[in-house]
DNA sequence: TATTGGGCAA
DNA sequence: ATTTTTGCCCAATA
């Protein structure tokens, strides 16, 4: 790897050094002795530990490691904070304790040709993307730093030890970043992220984890960092010595690089060729410089390699105490030069041609002409399947696809199918349905997590097929919707499947919990993000208007919602009349328009009781697996089923069509990714292309309730991907709407009452038993309502004789309401059924 | 073959 | 300022 020695060389000045020692006096009280003093020996080249702490350490999940390590490695701790002369003056004052006062770094006399600030404290990037330089910022920046906010004029990111690690992973030195940096920033570049960039660029990528003939090895071109780790006390026990090696290292020499091509970019020229398309229209000085160094390896191909064996249950041992000692592992696949596995028939179809910004996210991970580990983060509809598959059809070699639902899995394997030539005997699937291995030597298998992690007793062909997963070396392991491996269970797959290299795709690289950064040492950096605003700019995914669509409390719904538990206060804002009525208002609005709408409910009650009163079909957990085919066809096919109800069901594990329209009436607390995910479902609009077509997204909360609080807390991703939501407190003509639900007092006062009275009986007979295709539902009474604890006589004083008949002729009208489904629906199945008929006999 | 319970995530 | 229930998946059961 010579860019990478030779960012040691550069990289390793004085004052680092200096910065360490003061550093030794003061750890952070929050740092473990342990991992500080470990991080120091960089410097002066001893392991003086004390083995009871390591061995603690050691019992510690990764995940406390993994933040540990980010602490000890913070930009704002102190060892790189020292640095900074602070001066202060008459303006000063104005500020915090002067905390947030840069003004003391002076702008270079031609700043304003310059888009950057840079803030030397957290590392954040301040760009002016209307700059005639702000495409070509942009591009560095999304190599260099996590982008954090996005709207339209001034973009915010962020330089963390992840995102330099994700530099360095794609071939750029301190000195590549440093001068890039210092050409497009306003400011020269502070201390504190010089020392930062430089101390950063020389611990990462320098040691390698490789698997050769199914034996894992340690690698890197730098004897000394081996030496170093083999004197480690944890490392150096687990090293296998292989016979003949002796002490020495395993020396071999780094192969020559030809031009690798990626299949399905425009003339399939390569990487170079990739990444200076990829630079765009624009003069891209300093890009081309950046780029010009992932292709520098071809220059001396004699480069000795040096590398330790370590067995396959310390990978993950290893893996964590390289962490530890300030230099992750980084996983490449040299794929073109192995030969011990069998290649894989497979190629993107002819006229396959991927998107720039799919070749751009490519180029990161084949940069160097191997594959890279990491994380593509691309929003839904944007084509990450075909990332994965363009990206097997370059590796072809035997390939894992992990996914989170069967529905999924077999979704892949129509994509496979779609795109590439694989020969469908060669790729299977791994599921409780089907344990099907391919035919051949190598192929591809399609499973779920869930299927791989079950640690429980399995059925003798699961059994069979994991001992055959296990024995056999993948060369790529897809993970899709990679945010959810971070969860403890999902992780085992890491280690029980052996895989040269691990592409990790999502939409949206976020959890409410802190896990996400555990995934830059389970798989990878993430090498790549799109940004939603620019693809929908560029029509590859839809523009979207979003909007809060505010639904006032009626009094009475408020004193109950006062009242309630957690569950019934749920129940409540979401079965607010109010919103009720915009739902309808909205609904009517757009099916006059033809669009296609999904109402997303994540409270079952509310979600059922709007779909049976507006008489429209819905799906949830319950619905059978024949009937979801059937509505989802319809609301595909049908002109006459326009509206799809849906629980939080259609967030993960439903192939849903395409829709126009997005109504939420329920979700699940202040869950970003569920908002986003939500929001992925109509940005695949096949009109978008239309001039002018907008999809439309809206959020109805009820006023004063925690709902407010979470809405906003769920819109943040939205708003950092540059989405403007709109408030909407009043709907225009509102009260026109034919049949307006809810709009006497006396109905507002029924709906409450039925609400309530229906959550108390703990669901026992509720609507379940008028469920629109009445099959029997799972779950119906169960676990819901044991909370539930109110008295007929809170009802009473509620509600009087009076509206107790109402309740009974509502019970009657829903009848009718299902008949008329039914009835419907019958229609729609006939037609549904000629349907599939005339396309199975036609092909 | 359909249903049920356990485990897990969000 | 925080949560609960819901849903998925598998394997066992009748």
């Amino acid at each position: 790897m010579p860019p990478k020695r030779k960012a040691a060389a550069q990289a390793a000045p004085a004052p680092s050094k200096a910065g360490r020692t003061s550093a030794l006096s003061t750890p952070g009280p929050a740092t473990p002795r342990s991992l500080d003093s470990s991080m120091m020996s960089e410097a002066d080249d001893d392991f003086d530990e004390d083995v009871s702490e390591a061995q603690k350490q050691r019992e510690d999940g990764l995940g406390v490691e993994a933040e540990q390590f980010v602490q000890v490695f913070d930009l704002s701790s102190k060892r790189f904070q020292g640095k900074n002369e602070k001066r202060t003056d008459s303006v000063t004052s104005f500020f915090k304790n002067g905390e947030r006062d840069f003004h003391y770094l002076p702008l270079k006399p031609d700043h304003q040709r310059r888009p950057l600030y840079i803030e030397p404290t957290q590392g954040l990037i301040f760009l002016e993307r209307w700059s005639p330089r702000g495409k070509q910022a942009t591009d560095f920046l999304v190599t260099i730093a996590e982008p954090v906010s996005r709207p339209k004029y001034i973009h915010e990111y962020k330089m963390t030890a992840h995102s330099l690690y994700a530099a360095v992973s794609v071939g750029l030195t301190a000195k590549d970043i440093l001068t890039s940096l210092d050409g497009l920033l306003k400011t020269e570049v502070p201390q504190s992220i010089r020392s930062f960039i430089e101390e950063y660029t020389m611990r990462f990528g320098k040691v390698k984890l490789v698997l050769k003939g199914n034996k894992f090895y340690i690698e890197s071109v730098d004897e000394k960092m081996l030496a170093r780790l083999l004197n480690d006390e944890i490392i150096g026990p687990l090293r296998v010595h292989t016979s003949g090696d002796g002490e020495g290292l395993t020396v071999t020499t780094a192969p020559k690089m030809g031009g690798l091509v990626i299949p399905g970019t425009q003339n399939a020229a390569g990487v170079h060729q990739a990444n200076l398309k990829a630079g765009g229209a624009e003069p891209a000085a300093n890009e081309g410089e950046l780029y010009a160094t992932l292709n520098e390896e071809d220059d001396d191909d004699k480069e000795a390699v040096h590398a330790f064996e370590i067995p396959d249950h310390a990978v993950e041992t290893v893996q964590k105490r390289c962490l530890e000692l300030g230099m992750p592992i980084l996983e490449e696949y040299d794929f073109r030069n192995d030969d011990q596995n069998a290649n894989l028939e497979i190629d993107l179809r002819p006229n396959t041609q991927i998107r720039p910004y799919q070749e751009q996210s490519l180029s990161k991970m084949f940069g160097n002409g191997r594959a890279k580990s990491g994380i593509i983060v691309l929003p839904c509809g944007a084509g990450k399947t075909l990332v994965g598959i363009t990206a097997a059809c370059t590796i072809k070699k035997g390939v894992i696809v992990l996914c989170t639902s069967s529905m999924s899995v077999v979704q892949w394997r129509q994509e496979f199918l779609k795109w590439s030539n694989i020969n469908p005997d060669d790729i299977a699937i791994f599921t409780a349905e089907s344990k099907n291995k391919f035919s051949g030597n190598t192929g591809i298998i399609v499973t779920t997590y869930s299927m791989v992690t079950n640690s429980r007793e399995r059925s003798h062909d699961s059994k069979k097929m994991m001992d055959f997963l296990r024995g056999r070396e993948w060369g790529l392991m897809l993970l899709d919707e990679v945010h959810v491996v971070p969860a403890e269970v999902f992780r085992r797959v890491i280690s029980s499947i052996k895989s040269h290299s691990k592409l990790g795709l999502t939409a949206t690289l976020l959890r409410e919990d802190d896990k996400i950064s555990h995934l830059n040492f389970l798989i990878g950096p993430k090498l790549f993000e799109a940004n939603w605003m620019e693809l929908s700019q560029q029509g590859h995914i839809a523009k979207v208007q979003c909007a809060e669509v505010w639904c006032p409390m009626p009094t009475e719904f408020y004193d109950e919602y006062l009242r309630a538990n957690s569950h019934m206060k749920r129940t409540l804002y979401a079965m607010n009349p109010s919103k009720f009525q915009a739902c309808q208002y909205l609904i009517n609005y757009h099916e006059a328009r033809g669009d296609k709408i999904i109402v997303f409910s994540d409270e079952l009650y509310s979600l059922k009781q709007y779909a049976l009163k507006l008489n429209k079909v819905y799906i949830y957990g319950g619905t059978g697996q024949a009937e979801r085919m059937q509505v989802l066809q319809n609301f595909q096919h049908n002109p006459n089923v326009n509206t799809l109800f849906l629980s939080k069901i259609g967030d993960t594990s439903l192939d849903l069509p395409e829709a126009t329209v997005l109504i939420q009436i329920s979700s699940h607390f202040g869950s970003r990714r569920q908002e986003a995910q939500r929001l992925g479902r109509i940005l695949r609009a096949k009109r978008r292309n239309d001039e002018g077509f907008n999809a439309f997204f809206y959020s109805l909360v009820s006023k004063d309730t925690q709902e407010m609080y979470y809405s906003a807390k769920r819109q943040t991703f939205l708003v950092d991907q540059g989405y403007a939501f709109k408030v909407i407190t009043q709907l225009a003509n509102l009260d026109k709407t034919p049949d307006l639900a809810f709009a006497t007092a006396k109905e507002r006062r029924e709906l409450l009452q039925r609400t309530l009275v229906d959550n108390e009986k703990g669901g026992e007979e509720d609507v379940e038993n008028d469920d629109l295709f009445g099959k029997p539902v799972r779950r119906a009474g169960g676990r819901r309502g044991g909370g539930v604890r109110r008295t007929a006589g809170t009802l009473g004083e509620l509600s009087g004789g009076q509206d107790m008949a109402y309740i009974e002729q509502n019970k009657g009208a829903n009848k009718t309401l299902k008949k008329q489904a039914k009835a419907q629906q019958n229609t729609f199945f006939k037609k549904i059924a000629r349907e599939k008929e005339r396309v199975r006999t036609g092909k």
